[in-house]
DNA sequence: CACAACTTCGTGTGCGCACACGTAAAAATA
DNA sequence: TATTTTTACGTGTGCGCACACGAAGTTGTG
């Protein structure tokens, strides 16, 4: 690893002209310049970003706004999880990370948490845009300060955002429709449920829903899929009769698709029936799905990792303020395919060579 | 982030003292000690691994040997394009990263590349030990030399060696026989089609093969499973009439399952076929087994995150060298199911923090 | 009591870089 | 020509840490 010293030295000039040269700041004749550019150029120099962030002393926070989290429903827990743990990694790059929460079913909480976010004055924001329409007026304040800030999970455009980390819907949807058809015989049918409470998560679930149709109208497959809305999730006995009344009616059914991260409720509620279904497809990998899937109540769930795309929302973010390299518009997570037989060891922790 | 400095402040000694409790080195008073120990503990001191590995001097070598690849079989680019990723994110930690290459089919080659390995002065290996009899001999010389060495991909126990990073062969198998079963119906049958040629990779091979088995002894399916071996996959006539004329006297085959990473190449001969069978399970995310994918010849594809694999190996011995701490002595990747619609997109890297 | 040997601790330097500051020489102006 | 201004560079310091060196204070030995 050469170093700007050597490189000084080979050029003639002192170390402050090279760091003047690298950093493309002004004071150096053109020819000197070049010389020296030319000169990097040739040894490959690349900055040694551990010695670059320990003389830095320029320093930045970012801050998150993230949907609070419970036992029922604990999908923001990885994600913050992801936050967390590159918080830790880039501590000693002079990034801190404040995380800000709110109520996914009171815009006001939203706001609230977002003013109260701007209060400390970050320099960059990770946020859930769980609320458009409220969205667009904070997104204009962080516009206006030259905030930079990414959009988490939800994929709103037009907001001036710097990225987007998240997954895409259609596309799992539609992997959910092949899951679906390789499990299925030609003349089977399918239940599709909705729940309509998942408003601030519309975009993605309604998504899921459209690639998954589209999977058996490209192929031109003619199992019928029926659809029910379920109001309230949580009350069982409601959702019980319903669901059973539904599989009574159309004995044909034999795959049921969830859209939303639920899915571990109607698979708790199906596996108490006596006209069961063999095959269900879910979504997110979280502790009470994971549960269902061991207990073979689930067949797939499809996961969006959520714990890599905090990790990333963090990662990019740091790398822009750090470095100005923007990251790319979109950052897309793999989606994974989670049964029973390959269920990720939660132990199995990866230790980054910062920690 | 509490310094050094500040802690030696706090307990009234100063910053050299600190330093020798943090390491554990002689020179100080038991008493001086645990005050400082309890300092240190109080404000949740951590070393600042940037400052620390620019002040540290030392430096490192770390040996790679892996098999060689080509167009044909390009298994190991992989795990290779692994291991250059974590070697340039270590180098500014003073730890460097050195790879030989050698013939999967050839001991004698395989025992040249570690010798030569050896002339580097490693401090640390990571090998694939393909020759199981050969490894013994190369790994007791650095047990004697106590040079610490990892397995990569092939697991070999009683060896000494610190960790080995790969999968769970058996279990792979195992989720295989369980995707089998979800696209098969009750009366179908399967063909498992082996390659008498893979001996280097023999474990692996035949794990797979007792996992998918196991699936479905354990659930008392009765598909019936048949066996063909194949001497040479590149005899591509031969092989094409030995599954052609399998089939025809099996007409009930409804899946296929090829336990290694050339199932493109089976997948291909199938498709020409007019008795074409619909379920082809295979191993490994090769380009070759991408396409087949992409062309709808291969149902599914389970891979073992070889890139993942290969930076791992260097990431935990790089850890032990630096900071002495052990990585677990099972490194085990997660299983992924890849089909047509979930395939990784290539293109997009995932950007460390140190580059 | 003199001197050695050991214990316990402080000091100083440098890792590679960013950046503020200083200083010559060249160019512009009076 | 004398001066100010500008251009083009060199120098020095510190980020947090590891580690070599040295200097007190303490104990042991004859």
């Amino acid at each position: 690893m050469i170093t700007i010293k050597e490189i000084a030295k080979l050029a003639n000039v002192s170390p402050g002209t090279v760091d003047r040269v690298i950093h493309d700041r002004e004071g150096v004749s053109k020819k000197t310049s070049d010389r020296i550019k030319a000169i990097l150029k040739e040894h490959n120099f690349k900055v040694n970003r551990i010695a670059q962030s320990l003389a830095m002393k320029k320093k930045y926070t970012i801050a998150v706004l993230l949907p609070d989290y419970d036992t029922e429903n604990s999908f923001w827990k990885s994600p913050l999880e992801g936050i967390e743990k590159a918080k830790e990694e880039i501590r000693s790059f002079g990034v801190d990370v404040e995380t800000f929460s709110f109520d996914q079913k009171n815009p006001k909480s939203y706001i609230e948490s977002f003013a109260e976010l701007l209060n400390t004055n970050p320099q960059g924001v990770v946020v859930v845009p769980t609320f458009k329409k409220e969205t667009k007026n904070l997104t204009d304040i962080l516009l206006q300060e030259n905030i930079p800030f990414v959009f988490l999970n939800i994929a709103l455009s037009g907001y001036g955002n710097l990225s987007f980390i998240g997954q895409d819907s259609f596309k799992s949807g539609y992997l959910s429709g092949k899951l679906m058809r390789l499990c299925l015989n030609d003349d089977d049918d399918i239940l599709t449920i909705h729940s309509r409470l998942n408003l601030s998560n519309f975009n993605n679930i309604s998504q899921r829903t459209e690639g998954f149709d589209y999977y058996f109208k490209e192929n031109k497959l003619r199992n019928t899929n029926h659809y029910i809305e379920i109001e309230d999730f949580w009350d069982t006995k409601k959702v019980k009769t319903n669901i059973s009344t539904f599989l009574r009616r159309e004995p044909k059914i034999r795959g049921i698709f969830v859209p939303n991260s639920r899915s571990y409720i109607i698979a708790d509620h199906i596996s108490t029936l006596r006209n069961s279904v063999p095959f269900l497809i879910g979504f997110d990998l979280t502790d009470h799905n994971a549960q269902a899937l061991v207990d073979d109540k689930i067949t797939f769930l499809i996961s969006q990792k959520p714990f890599q795309q905090g990790y990333r929302a963090i990662n990019s973010l740091s790398r822009f303020l750090l470095y100005n390299t923007p990251p790319s518009t979109e950052i897309l997570s793999s989606i994974e395919i989670v049964t029973k037989e390959n269920i990720p060891d939660h132990r199995q922790k990866q230790h980054s060579i910062l920690l």
